[in-house]
DNA sequence: GAAAACAATGAGAACGTTCTCATAGGGAAT
DNA sequence: ATTCCCTATGAGAACGTTCTCATTGTTTTC
């Protein structure tokens, strides 16, 4: 046989009509198949080497099993544990998981956004790359936000708590005596995320009654790649570092700065945690890796994926709850992860 | 309109047939179409926001698009630039990806093989767990192995020269002036990927002639997760370093391997490269992000799976050049990344 | 003993494309 | 004028399922 045998070849095997064999191969135990007929057209699939066509289900039934993850990079370390997190729980439950990679780029998103369409996914896990995003186009797809953002208000979302890290990150070096705190960001201090950052930093200064001095500020070129972006980053620290009075803790807004912080306090002989206390933030495996360990504020990342897809999974099974109710927004506790960079000084 | 329209309901928006709708929908530009019906039919589509629907034309012309690819696990690090590498090859080409993981048990990639048969992939990028694999359940798709090994005579496969990358660590650490180098292991002795590289010590030993010492060869667990791994290597390593005579050098089998061993020689006092030298493999991220950052034989990653998604693609748009050659065997040259854990003895 | 209910199966439309073949119209060749 | 060919379009089968409705027995009910 040139071609694979379809559910009629099976039918005509077992002596019976296709639908019956569907009935039987679909395992809808509530419908009332005999015994007998079950085992005939079991036997026939098996003999024929039968696989079902998904495609030609997916087309029929509308439904196609398939979610599409869309984030910036699956080769930036925040994101593997969190695809991983959401393929887990996809999995499980018989789902297969498209990936699309839209480097933080708007036009590619966009475009992704139209193959998504035509894909016909059952559901959407969306990291967006702006805040200004048009999901409209997605039609009515259901979409899980991931991230803090209020920007899709309509929109079930879930993130970190990262101001609350953020703040976190403060008080401990705060509470270990450091009085001169760099903050080291990525990206353009007009980006959203640097905005709010740098927010928390005044308040925190103002709350303690501190001096903000604005050189301990500082901002690294957002780059796509991570392995670039801790390049990039060496020479604003660099001189963050070699300023006359340097700061005695760093707060940098990801792990991948914070390990670029560790590699140049390095090789300028600045002892980590005696000299400079540093505090990262995401928990990547990098992190854990360093030497010292990097203290850093944890995000949740494999959590945050699986409760994407859970919550994915709910809306798809029992759609009304998506109408019923007020979206659902959910903000993940970071935890304090305490290695070996911070010390009282 | 409650449901999204179809290509009937552009022909009729068109006054034209669904035959000529598709026709000019799908580029042909080697068919005739008047250009004044073209535009008809684009303005159509446009006004009544048509999008194709994939599954259907997937059904039809039995082309889904879809690439899966079967890895161990996404959020090790060795596999996300890989992925990323054949991901950007195959969605330039209109393919979308879909991901499974492993978890390098062989059950579970068993199952995925049904899936994947089921799913109707056009093609399948591997990264067998074991080496006594049966692929004859994948039926007629076409199917390229990442990875060295010579199990799969009768497929493509590319993989990294990791033999040759193993002599070069050796040799290098041996012109450094290091004569007695310890050798980091991961999973037991027994499995086939750490007995060649056993060999390959030995004869390095035999070749310089070197007296072999068993004491310098550690086997660390082989765990799923990269941070358990990390986490118990640190016993093993610790034993290695705190032998009477312990080691000027290590040879790690890869980089998360090489971290522990700069882990616990920070905590131990040693330092790094001056009292201990040490190279890892793969240049994962980590590797550059630690301090000194590490020394490492670069396995091309992204090379890797940029590569196999381009034969992938070859070969689907080529089925004869399948039979016509021998299958292609391409293995990519390590290098050496001198950083900063390296120095002569 | 007829009607009703139920269990088990079959027939065939429908999903939205692609693709093959047919057909209409118009110009060139004979 | 007839034939031929070429261009532009249409008609409708096919892809392999799911799903609705119909049909056939068999059992239960009054």
């Amino acid at each position: 046989m040139g071609c694979r045998p379809t559910i009629v070849h099976v039918a005509k095997e077992a002596g019976l009509s296709k639908a019956t064999v569907a009935r039987v191969l679909n395992q809808q135990t509530d419908i009332s198949v005999r015994k007998e007929t079950r085992l005939r057209v079991q036997s026939a699939a098996e003999s024929l080497g039968y696989v079902p066509n998904k495609l030609a289900a997916s087309l029929r039934s509308s439904r196609t099993n398939n979610i599409a993850i869309s984030i910036s990079d699956i080769s930036n370390p925040f994101f593997p544990e969190l695809v991983r997190g959401a393929q887990d729980t996809l999995s499980k439950r018989g789902y297969n998981m498209i990936i699309f990679n839209n480097d933080w780029d708007k036009e590619t998103e966009r475009e992704q956004f139209n193959v998504i369409k035509r894909t016909l996914v059952d559901g959407v896990i969306l990291s967006p790359s702006r805040l200004d995003l048009d999901l409209s186009c997605l039609g009515t797809i259901p979409v899980i936000i991931l991230g803090n953002s209020d920007a899709y208000p309509s929109h079930d979302s879930i993130g970190n708590n990262s101001r609350a890290g953020v703040e976190l990150a403060f008080e401990r070096l705060h509470s270990l005596k450091h009085r001169r705190i760099g903050l080291v960001l990525g990206g353009s201090s007009k980006l959203e995320t640097s905005a709010w950052r740098i927010k928390i930093y005044r308040d925190f200064h103002q709350k303690h009654g501190l001096m903000l001095d604005e050189n301990l500020i500082t901002q690294c070129k957002f780059t796509v790649r991570a392995s670039d972006a801790f390049i990039m980053a060496r020479d604003p620290i660099k001189r963050l570092l070699k300023l006359e009075r340097r700061p005695t803790a760093i707060f940098a807004s990801n792990d991948i700065l914070a390990l670029s912080v560790l590699q140049v306090a390095n090789e300028l002989g600045i002892a980590v945690p005696n000299e400079l206390s540093v505090i990262g933030m995401d928990d990547v495996f990098a992190a854990s890796a360093s030497s010292p360990p990097l203290t850093t504020i944890c995000k949740q990342r494999y959590k945050l994926g699986k409760l994407a897809a859970e919550r994915l999974l709910d809306l798809l099974s029992c759609p009304e709850i998506v109408t019923q109710k007020a979206p659902l927004k959910i903000r993940l506790a970071c935890k304090l992860i305490e290695r070996g960079t911070t010390s009282i000084l």
